[in-house]
DNA sequence: GTGAAAGCGCTAACAG
DNA sequence: CTGTTAGCGCTTTCAC
């Protein structure tokens, strides 16, 4: 193994010398720093990251606790923990896995042993068993989600409130005076994710100031599931001409349902989705959709823990604005049937 | 922080003996061991990281190269992935996330500092540009996935050659003579991932034994690219009648477009898939399908890298059985329409 | 602009 | 069964 004192010897120089010409944490001749830069690649030295790590006291390793849960949608998730890996990277941090199965121990092992200089959380639940623990430990944290309460925490999420809102004002805006809500599978309300809620909530409140009648069916993300719920909400209400989904699963489901039913979208029913671009475009009907974006979500909470381990950052909640695409789906609202 | 040399402190004794509590390397008298316990817990020691890593040359750690790709369904990624961290966790080891696009210089990385004592690559094309990287480097290796050449390197796989042969006996045993096969989209046979080429292959040769007609269409996983090829292929072979399919992102579609196209599936036409299992037991009807074992390649590769990095293990290639489950959507061929 | 040297916290001989 | 001690390879004062 190459270490730094054969760079130092190879190319003439102490070890410090070496080092800063790493760092770049004090100024180096040209003529040194070439020197020492050829030595580098000629003898393919790697600086050794245990070393490193004891001796700075930072290992430059980001810890991201990943859900395993089945029920939230893995795609997003997968992109948020890509889209993380590669902009940590891009700070000079790299990404260690950690799933939610090690429980809230495993911030304790990460954090307590310096194998980490920060947390991500995602899915984070409204009152999380991790918080009290990652408060305590005083290491830089960054959450994906808004629990109940965010003092002395960085959180990061879309503006689900205002999400709701938006597919409310959207449908409203076309005429539609009665919609059904298709949420998210049971569990996810019973876990308290705080993102659901948020959406109802202001998808609610911006709809009774419209007057805008809403019906909200949590409901697995599959055609069973699916072909209960629609059943029960078209002999409920009939008169429903909007749907907002907000489960990316029941989206083809729905839409297959609804051909099924012989509802035409956007002529007889609109829907508006929320969910990734991607669903939204590849859908058999090209979706009205509020984008997740999560590429932006990775890239702010990669900024606010960068920032935080470096010392430049306190605490603060950053929401996404939402952002609402019209696509095929969402149209007028038909005229009633006399 | 606390360190070692505290917990000996605090327990009377010397650093070297709470380092052997701690690793188990040698015997200790119950009374000692319970005093250093205590101290431990009552201290809330953790041992650093960093400096293990550096004395022991171990750093427990598993670097995990994902794709980014979006063409390579992710949810089979994600829980590769996720199986892999918490077997890998199961054995002492966290697992890093490299992605992809770091290319072959991410391997050079964390192998030659010391960040990863091992590493386990995804979505291995036939001829990979990490693989002389790899093998010169020394390091452990476990590749998900099987290259043209595996000399010298571990991989673990599904049998794909063995898969599209059961797929193919399984129609022909119902008495179909002329199959369509669904394949992957066209970027992934050209991007040489092995595993689409000996699924095809593997089918092709058991088909012509069995006197089975097969026609191949690479396809992309939406409606419309489905369409196209549906139609297609019902105007090429009006005698198709079976299907494998091997994209699942094409499950639904091919589905839903045989339902538009009149078919019954499975009166009028059988379908095959090679899938996750809950791709197949959530779809809109109960595919018969071979698994793909996510769970299982994590398994297996994880127990591979783990014994190669404790000298345990050599080379050797792991090939999964194929099994498939016999559900809905295939039955016996529809009598010739006289 | 550069060197020398003192650790960082732990492991693993070596010694008893 | 336990203690002593010499590093592991790097960063960072302190000194020039």
């Amino acid at each position: 193994m190459v270490t730094l004192a054969d760079v130092a010897q190879h190319a003439g120089v102490s070890a410090s010398t070496v080092s800063y010409v790493l760092s770049g944490k004090r100024t180096i001749s040209a003529l040194t720093r070439e020197r020492v830069e050829r030595s580098i690649t000629e003898l393919g030295y790697h600086p050794n990251a245990g070393a490193r790590a004891l001796a700075s006291n930072r290992s430059n390793i980001i810890a991201l606790m990943m859900p395993l849960r089945m029920d939230m949608y893995l795609p997003v998730m997968t992109e948020i923990a890509i889209a993380i890996a590669t902009h940590a990277r891009a700070h000079g941090f790299d990404v260690l896995m950690l799933t939610s199965e090690e429980g809230p121990e495993a911030v304790h092992r990460v954090v307590g042993s310096g194998l980490a200089d920060a947390i991500i959380l995602m899915d984070v639940e409204l009152d999380d068993a991790r918080l009290p623990l990652l408060r305590e430990s005083g290491r830089p944290a960054v959450l994906i989600g808004l629990p109940a309460t965010t003092t002395g925490l960085t959180c990061v999420d879309l503006d689900f409130t205002a999400t709701g809102a938006l597919c409310a004002e959207h449908l409203a805006g076309l005429g539609h005076r009665e919609i059904a809500v298709i949420g998210e599978a049971p569990a996810v309300y019973e876990r308290r994710t705080g993102f659901a809620e948020r959406t109802i909530d202001g998808l609610r409140t911006r709809a009774r100031a419209l007057g805008l009648q809403v019906l909200h069916r949590p409901c697995e993300g599959n055609y069973a599931a699916m072909a209960g719920a629609l059943a029960q909400i078209f002999s409920e209400r009939p008169d429903v001409t909007g749907f907002v989904v907000q489960n990316e699963t029941a989206v083809e489901p729905l839409l297959g349902l609804l051909r099924q039913h012989r509802r035409a979208v956007p002529e007889d029913i609109s829907v508006v989705a929320i969910c990734p671009e991607q669903v939204a475009v590849h859908a058999s009907v090209r979706l009205t959709s509020v984008a997740i974006p999560a590429r932006d979500m990775a890239r702010h909470a990669v900024e606010q823990v960068v920032a935080k381990i470096e010392g430049r950052a306190g605490d603060e909640v950053v929401l996404l604005e939402p952002e609402l695409t019209v696509r095929a789906s969402s149209g007028p609202a038909p005229a009633p049937a006399a």
